[in-house]
DNA sequence: GATGAATGAGAATTCATTCAT
DNA sequence: TATGAATGAATTCTCATTCAT
């Protein structure tokens, strides 16, 4: 499939045939499912369907994953593998409240431009949205929120509750990402730009709000 | 909706009197659903779980509902009709971004309170969230986008990009929703004041710097 | 439906509301069934569909008839005893065995194109054709058998195996008559002229030939 | 097809042999439908039937034929590929009308009494005979017309209407092998011997009778 | 490890039929 | 008699998973 960025396969440094063909097969696999996901979404798909979508016999994917949901959560990983350190690492660097909710933002919203394709197999659903755990662990939601809670206490975010904060800034996240999505849907450069403007706002707002009720 | 007083009505063995009426079962089976949904999530429920759930025979519940998916969809929609009227009224009554804003967040999350069961019926969902087109129902994206659009045009609320700032609502409002729904999450009214100073501080925020820049 | 020349209702001379209801229902179900069984074909129609195309409800099927077969049997019956009688009489008042195999022919074929949709109703099926009883009973194969041997002790028709020579009518019968559905299939009267014929013709040689061997 | 010699070839609980080939299942599966076709007639068959009739779970039924259609299917063609060859080459080996008539006549009433099981799976029905076009597709209802089209071009038939004379001879032929079906029923030589000369004398009649109208 | 046919539990759904009204 | 909702047995069919090769 086109997922450049993603790395499906994260194995040691295994070499010789085997290790290859083992490595090829669970890509084969998971590029299927990353297709699958994206045209059935989740609940329609099957292992079956999977299958299919590749060159290999049925029972070999039990080599490779125990379930739909094993692939699933592998996609999701490996998804969250690549997004979630460069997320970290931005907002390690932060030496500003704006570089550190800048820095999400636009790490995020270039990452679903350039992994559409991920992207819409891990949340696209007919009838339901993406399980909520989906969101937390791509994108970090316990790691955001640590991060959050330190950047206040290092001055670089004005004190706000930071379980609300992270909460909003993952709801905008995955929300715009979702009008993204859409065919002539906003690039990711607007999107961050509004994103971190509404957050860095909301956020002085509630502090002078606390400091006049206070 | 808000059915949790109503006992799921379960008449033991009292064949003959037939003031099981129509709307009497299509309630028990909604009961029933919300039920199950609320405990596997809607893609790990069957429809047979869902009529086990029920003193009905299986085939009663093809009288009512096609499938699962329309089940869901009588829930949704159900909860939909329920809230969307409120937020509309809401709103239109607003003569103040802080009174449409405000009054959009504490709508939302006191119906989200309320009706816990049927909030974690619709929205949970074991691997993925619930269905994308679920929320943009509940909450009614294009009236709540519409509405946005003549509160700007208004002078209500600065002028932002309401593509955005819709995606934005609707982003906190599900994501914080999800917090409000551990045990010892935060409640409602906090919530709404949260939500409410993040997006009018936002706002105003995001037309403070297109005059800088402008 | 247009099924005039078919007594689907042959109740002895009750009068009253109360008869003629009853025998008002029995004919709209004889009539959707047979409507229903010439567009479906006998195994793929069901009493549902039956009672669908009719304004009763499905309790009210049961009050006339005992199941789908029977209602086949009736209408199949309904057809015999308009068809059969003709047939007899015909037969009956023939003094060669010109009239008689004409008679015979002409009478069912052009009570076929008459009753193109009792025969479609009786005859269709998409993957087996029609019940051997089906084709005896309308066609009083027994009926037929015995006027044949008496056409031959009365020296009408040449003295060949009567269960042959019925076989052969009834089969040429119901296989010309599959003809005739089809648009643009020959009418009554060719194909009576080629069947009268043929079985003439054929039965003279099989005189001709059992004198020469014997 | 003709299989009525093959047993059923239940193997114990002998698992473990995969001599199990699929060419043997699917003959398992053909022979269990025969058997239960000629049984219940194929509309009050089920797949369930059919599969209870062999050591086969019920799946695999599924492995080899998509539904009960599509198992008639099968029965229905191999029975055709048996038959409808032996017919053709006999046709065109006839070098006169005898011989054209007679071959056909007595290739298929050879093989109905030979094949006895197989004929029955097949056409019996307990309240609508075998589907319309089972019939002509074993006797081949179009090869047959164009060869007597063509037996009538040659001069080694007289010239009657092609289409009324191919389905006076499958009427004939059907309707006969129906009779050979009973108890102490005909037998395919004094069937072939009538039928022919049924057949050759109403042709010639048929074109006496239209030079006199000439 | 790879294969792919076999498995059989179980899901969805239909439908003839009943029966209280 | 007519109604039509309820019933639940029965059927079709899918699918994850196993396992002999």
């Amino acid at each position: 499939m086109n997922a450049p960025l993603i790395a499906t396969d994260i194995l040691p440094a295994s070499r010789g045939r085997r290790a290859h063909t083992k490595a090829h097969n669970r890509r084969v696999i998971l590029d299927a499912a990353r297709q699958v996901f994206a045209e059935l979404g989740y609940d329609q798909a099957t292992v079956r369907d999977i299958v299919r979508a590749t060159s290999l016999a049925s029972g070999t994917f039990y080599n490779y994953f125990k379930s739909k949901e094993e692939v699933f959560e592998a996609l999701r990983d490996a998804t969250a593998a690549t997004l979630r350190p460069q997320l970290r690492e931005q907002r390690h660097q932060a030496v500003s409240g704006k570089e550190f909710i800048e820095g999400t933002f636009r790490t995020f919203f270039s990452f679903v431009a350039a992994n559409r394709a991920d992207f819409d197999a891990i949340m696209r659903n007919d009838l339901v949205p993406a399980r909520v755990n989906t969101w937390e662990i791509i994108a970090g939601f316990d790691e955001l929120h640590s991060d959050v809670k330190s950047a206040i206490d290092r001055g670089l975010l004005p004190k706000v509750d930071a379980v609300f904060l992270t909460a909003a800034i993952v709801g905008i996240a995955f929300q715009i990402a979702e009008t993204m999505q859409k065919p002539d849907g906003p690039d990711a450069d607007s999107a961050s730009r509004f994103a971190t403007a509404l957050i860095l706002g909301g956020t002085s707002n509630l502090t002078a709000q606390a400091k006049a009720s206070g």
